[in-house]
RNA sequence: GGGCUAGUAGCUCAGUUGGUUAGAGCGCGCGCUUGAUAAGCGUGAGGUCGGAGGUUCAAAUCCUCCCUGGCCCA
């Protein structure tokens, strides 16, 4: 009667199940962490070492996250735990943007269903229900946030809109005023007149309009270009109106010109016979077809380059326009439509206006709010763009009729093209000059030291520098105010006698310290003598009650939060990590604000990761159907899924993500989770006592630490180089190539079946052992769900003595390996073992495809190899490394039609089956079975084992 | 239109200064195992390196143009 052996084989055991089932595990973990304070508890561990901090770019704080917020916090929370687990202190303070447009139109929408008008609701209450909005959605997306595992001090997070940060805000905003820095100046901004108020981006609609178009000629004044002498610069624009305001006339650099000389015209035409006009050749025929211009004569051609020093005749110049137009090079001219050349109200246009400030253009005020030109403007004071109904006035006519007046009129006519409009009103808009303040790029040298903030900061990747320092070069100065209710005041007096700022420190840290108590709602509701105090008389002064540019606020967070809490963080901050279209927001503005106040960068070093996109690379979209949400991953694979993919992902490029991407990510998890499965079902039982030192291990486990050696300088290489997805790409591949499929594989048998004390079974746990460690601390950053379920799974043996008591894998840090295992000698010869083990299972293929064989242990193969493999294997117990029962070494020439492997040169293997009888422990066919006589069905080895 | 950037097997990614039949993991097909079993092992098939020109003895790699995307501007 055979006995059942199998009981006495040492099969895996473990707890830890191979299915993680993340969507309900994962909360249950996070509800580990909140009772035991693990955040409380990192803290306490790090308090002393040295600091390592991330600081938070705050998310809007309007609607539930995106896929896009869970890679930001991702990534950040990756990168915050591997410093920690470095041994750095590494506090993380999650912030929020709170003010600004999008929460105000929430409430405005509001009012609106209810059939209420904002304007009529006090504008304490109207803050006061947007901080309500703001304060909500906080609250969901830290949830949220919590939920994806990013760990940080979510009972003390920033906002923009907390008292202290209104009020650092404030101060930031008056070391502007007071250091000079700060401006009144005016820029055009898109105006409704019917509404007589500026309308923001999103606020307008566009639709077809038809609008009155113009050719006029400006007179050449004074040229560096003979062939334009006596000549008209002729220029097209559909919105006669804002002529009075012309201030210059653009051409484009490269663009070519040529002085025509008209030499016939049509009936009716207003060209005249004799006269010289300048156009762009690529547009000459259609400008003489609407001038009626019949015949003409080329004279010069010339690249507009040539015109750089030009000036012309304001076409008013008699009736109180005489002034000088010069023309200037601007990259936005084309040759769409039109001459070839703009003309350039720096009050009334984006680009005019921009042209004009890096000109030293003046930007003359010409239209009133109820879009009635002033008083003061020559020829047609008081006349209307448009009336307040929205129609249009008679400005254009009146412009058009001086124009002819004065002789510059060349044709007009109708043009019917897409136009901006007022999105409540419907109403066409113009362009206004509006009083904005200004922080100046030039005053106290900003540009000059952001740029080399810029120099002095890491970019990862670097060409994050490029596109940052591109756009400090070029941009014009900062205007921080906009006129709307809910955010932080420009808080600032200005004197009526003469506009000029109040500058008083007494004043200014009144204003902060009341922001302090009682938040910036103070500065509409109190009265501004508080503020003043006795020094000054409040009927001298006007309050400015412009907000100030939320970029302004974020840009500030350096200030309240981080300088006010020295204690856990640092100023300044080793890290900012944002999606790349920060170079242009926060990183923007953040180092705007930082170099002007305290003359350099918040940051030491910027990371940049790309927008995640669907399968097919395109955005997402509601319209397209292709939305991920987090939410969901989470709910249907788990956090740690998401966590993988962002981490598998090359994230300084675009991502993708779909179903089959993560899909993929769950296969690649399971893996991870299945080697630690293995690790523990092995480690059963397991105690510090069975440890046996690397020195006396066989090669194949010193091998082992050797790989693990080479791994944690990776590791270290990596995490410096926030380069994950190499980090894991090199994890996943040592788990399922060099453990599954080789080592785990080739110990099963010791692991299994040699005696409980045998040093190689003992030298197999002692390896299990440092790999478990190692493995768990390595992915916890990233699977910090699944690693903590597999350290809290680890075997009672483990959680005493040094490296085993943390009661979180989190509260780890990254094990220390011991120099010595690295032996690059070692590794070589495994590498050629290794080389030749794939022949022998190339060959087992074929004769398990010849049903020859079924395992690999019914086989017993012949190697032939050269003598320098013969020798470099005479060491190794090469059946056990190929998993057959026996195995033969031969040197010398292998028979005909041995297996041999193209890349595998000088080796080939022969078949053969093993001899003897399958013991009934171990499953090897060995002929010494049956030899021992209590155990006639086993082999020796097992027979000792079993005793 | 401008700045930055990408396009290598079904998927995620490697491919050093241009140099032998372009690699890995996953997935997929087939087989084995049934003592990691909703697992494990072996093995095989997948790529005109976005397209077209060009430089070179030699190009995924250098140059030009084009196509398709992405971010930020205009």
């Amino acid at each position: 009667m055979t006995r059942d052996y199998k009981s006495t084989v040492f099969l895996p055991r473990t707890d830890f199940p191979m299915r993680g089932g993340l969507p309900t595990k994962e909360p249950e973990l996070l509800k580990r962490w909140a009772d035991m304070d693990l955040f409380g508890k990192l803290r306490a561990g790090a308090k002393g070492k040295k600091k390592f901090v991330l600081h938070d770019g705050p998310p809007y704080a309007n609607g539930n996250i995106h896929i896009g917020h869970a890679v930001n916090k991702i990534l950040k929370d990756v990168i915050v735990r591997t410093r920690q687990m470095q041994g750095f202190d590494a506090d993380y303070v999650p912030g929020w943007d709170c003010h600004g447009l999008p929460i105000e139109w929430k409430i405005e929408e509001k009012y609106r269903k209810a059939g209420k008008n904002k304007d009529d609701v006090p504008i304490i209450q109207f803050r006061a229900e947007c901080r309500e909005f703001a304060q909500e959605w906080v609250g969901i997306q830290a949830d949220e946030f919590r939920r994806l595992g990013v760990e940080g001090d979510w009972k003390q997070p920033y906002a923009t809109m907390t008292f202290p940060a209104e009020a650092q805000i404030v101060r930031e905003i008056h070391k502007f005023a007071a250091n000079g820095g700060l401006y009144k100046g005016a820029k055009p901004v898109m105006w409704s007149v019917v509404e007589k108020t500026a309308l923001a981006d999103a606020e307008i609609e566009y639709h077809d309009h038809t609008s009155t178009t113009v050719f006029a000629r400006f007179a050449v004044w004074g040229s560096s270009t003979p062939e334009i002498d006596d000549s008209s610069i002729v220029i097209w624009t559909t919105t006669p109106w804002t002529l009075p305001a012309n201030r210059a006339i653009a051409y484009g650099d490269e663009i070519e010109y040529a002085t025509f000389k008209v030499t016939a015209v049509a009936d009716g035409s207003k060209a005249v016979v004799g006269e010289r006009l300048v156009i762009a050749t690529a547009l000459a025929d259609s400008v003489f077809k609407e001038a009626g211009i019949t015949e003409w004569k080329q004279l010069h051609r010339f690249p507009g380059a040539r015109l750089a020093g030009t000036f012309c005749h304001h076409p008013l110049t008699r009736s109180g326009y005489d002034f000088k137009v010069p023309m200037l090079a601007g990259g936005f001219v084309t040759t769409d439509a039109g001459t070839g050349f703009v003309h350039i109200a720096p009050g009334h246009g984006e680009d005019d206006f921009h042209l004009g400030q890096a000109n030293g253009v003046e930007v003359p005020q010409t239209v009133g709010e109820d879009g009635r030109y002033y008083a003061h403007v020559p020829l047609f004071a008081g006349l209307a763009v448009y009336t307040d109904q929205g129609k249009p006035g008679p400005a254009n006519k009146a412009v058009l009729a001086a124009f002819e007046e004065a002789g510059s009129l060349l044709a007009s006519n109708k043009l019917k093209h897409s136009y901006p409009h007022s999105w409540r009103s419907k109403a066409p808009l113009i362009y206004r000059t509006t009083p904005q303040w200004f922080i100046s790029m030039e005053t106290n040298d900003l540009r000059k030291t952001a740029l080399q903030a810029i120099a002095n900061t890491r970019w990862v990747p670097e060409q994050g520098e490029n596109r940052i320092r591109s756009m400090i070069e070029s941009r014009p100065d900062w205007c921080i105010s906009r006129q709307r209710a809910w955010g932080v005041p420009i808080a600032l007096f200005v004197r009526k006698s003469d506009g000029s700022i109040l500058r008083d420190h007494d004043v200014f840290a009144r204003i902060a310290d009341v922001f302090e108590t009682e938040g910036a709602d103070a500065w509409f509701a109190r009265d501004p003598q508080d503020f003043l105090g006795d020094g000054y008389d409040a009927g001298e002064f006007e309050q400015v009650r412009d907000i100030v540019d939320v970029w302004f606020e974020s840009g500030s967070s350096h200030a309240f939060v981080l300088e006010q809490r020295l204690e856990e963080l640092a100023w300044p901050a080793d890290l900012y990590l944002e999606g790349s279209d920060q170079h242009r927001g926060w990183f923007h503005s953040s180092l705007l604000e930082s170099c002007g106040t305290r003359g350099r960068a918040p940051y030491n070093a910027v990371l940049t990761h790309g927008f995640v996109l669907d399968e097919q690379g395109r955005k997402m979209s509601k319209s397209l159907g292709n939305v991920v949400a987090p939410q969901e991953i989470c709910d249907q694979y788990g956090a740690d899924i998401l966590r993988l993919w962002i981490i598998n992902s090359d994230y300084s490029e675009d991502l993708r993500i779909g179903k089959e991407i993560i899909k993929t990510q769950a296969d690649l998890y399971r893996r991870l989770r299945n080697t630690l499965r293995y690790l523990l079902g092995a480690l059963a039982d397991y105690t510090p006592a069975e440890r046996i030192d690397a020195a006396q291990m066989p090669e194949l486990e010193r091998w082992v630490l050797h790989r693990l050696a080479e791994l944690d300088e990776l590791v270290r290489e990596k995490i410096e180089a926030y380069d994950f997805h190499a980090l894991f790409v090199a994890l996943h591949n040592f788990c399922a190539v060099e453990l599954s499929a080789f080592y785990f594989d080739v110990r099963k048998d010791s692991l299994y079946c040699d005696a409980v004390d045998s040093v190689r079974r003992r030298s197999v746990r002692t390896v299990m052992e440092h790999l478990f460690s190692a493995l768990t601390a390595w992915l916890a950053p990233v699977l910090c769900f699944t690693a903590e379920e597999a350290w809290l799974a680890r075997p009672e043996g483990l959680t005493s003595g040094e490296g085993w008591t943390a009661e979180s894998v989190h509260l780890r840090d990254f094990p220390t390996i011991p120099a010595d295992w690295r032996n690059d000698d070692l590794a070589a010869k495994w590498s050629v073992v290794r080389g030749v083990r794939r022949v022998v299972t190339g060959a087992l293929e074929l004769e398990r495809a010849n049903k020859t064989i079924g395992s690999s242990l019914q086989a017993n193969p012949t190697v032939y190899v050269d003598s320098a493999t013969k020798a470099l294997l005479a060491d190794v117990d090469f059946q056990d490394v190929c998993i057959t029962s026996a195995i033969a070494v031969v040197e010398g020439t292998a028979p005909d039609g041995a297996f041999t492997l193209a890349d595998v040169a000088g080796i080939a293997v022969a078949s053969g089956l093993a001899e003897g009888e399958k013991c009934e422990r171990c499953w090897k066919v060995l002929p010494e079975v049956s030899t021992v006589a209590d155990h006639p069905t086993l082999c020796v080895r097992c027979a000792e084992a079993v005793g």
